[in-house]
DNA sequence: CAAACAAGTTTGTACCACAAACCTAATGAA
DNA sequence: TTCATTAGGTTTGTGGTACAAACTTGTTTG
């Protein structure tokens, strides 16, 4: 009866706040290009590019990219695991903050 | 008015999953040996020593090293301000973690 | 044409979590 | 006594990471 429970299976690509935000925004739109998710998160291209590869490669998020016009346009979208991850973390560290503390 | 308010001030050094244990259990005793935080926490003894270290480099937790008969005994409690970080970490996270979502 | 811009990607840097190796003193076996 | 093992930690080594700055590729503008 151990009084802090570890916090077993803290999925590391969520808990990143940068990508948490990014899942947070994609979970409540149909879809988002590039730089609308970079306005609403404020991350730098650079960081949001290295991110969304991250999550990509997770499988967390599906990347389109074709043209508007004459310009590369990147649309994304979150994927069915990537919802699951992001409920799974939520409840998870809602736990974590919950258990055990007076 | 973004839907998706940025966890500003995440505070890292809680952020990381063994160190916000180490401060959840800290947090419900007066003070705790080096053996029994390893014990709870189940972490390493090297990685159960640097988290500390990087603790106490904050002021988040202090180190007091004796003897207990022959043998070196290290107790650890958290601070003040450790106590502080601490629940204002549990307070940002919670605050993500309801924010905006449906 | 050249210079500036758009939309991203790649590189460089400083840090970090974890495990494995190490250290120092005490104890146990022979 | 001497050698190996244990206890209680610390230091080092390794692979990975977040972020900013530099780069790329194509387009528009003067």
């Amino acid at each position: 009866m151990s009084p802090i429970a570890k916090p077993q299976s803290i999925d590391r690509i969520v808990h990143e706040p940068a990508r948490y935000q990014i899942l947070a925004l994609l979970s409540v739109v149909k879809e988002a290009d590039f730089l609308f998710v970079m306005r609403q998160t404020g991350l730098t291209r650079g960081n949001l590019s290295s991110h969304m590869s991250k999550l990509e490669k997770a499988g967390y998020v599906s990347v389109v990219k074709d043209f508007m016009g004459k310009k590369p346009h990147t649309m994304m979208r979150i994927t069915r695991t990537g919802r699951i991850a992001f409920e799974g973390y939520r409840n998870a560290m809602k736990q974590m903050l919950e258990r055990s503390i007076p």
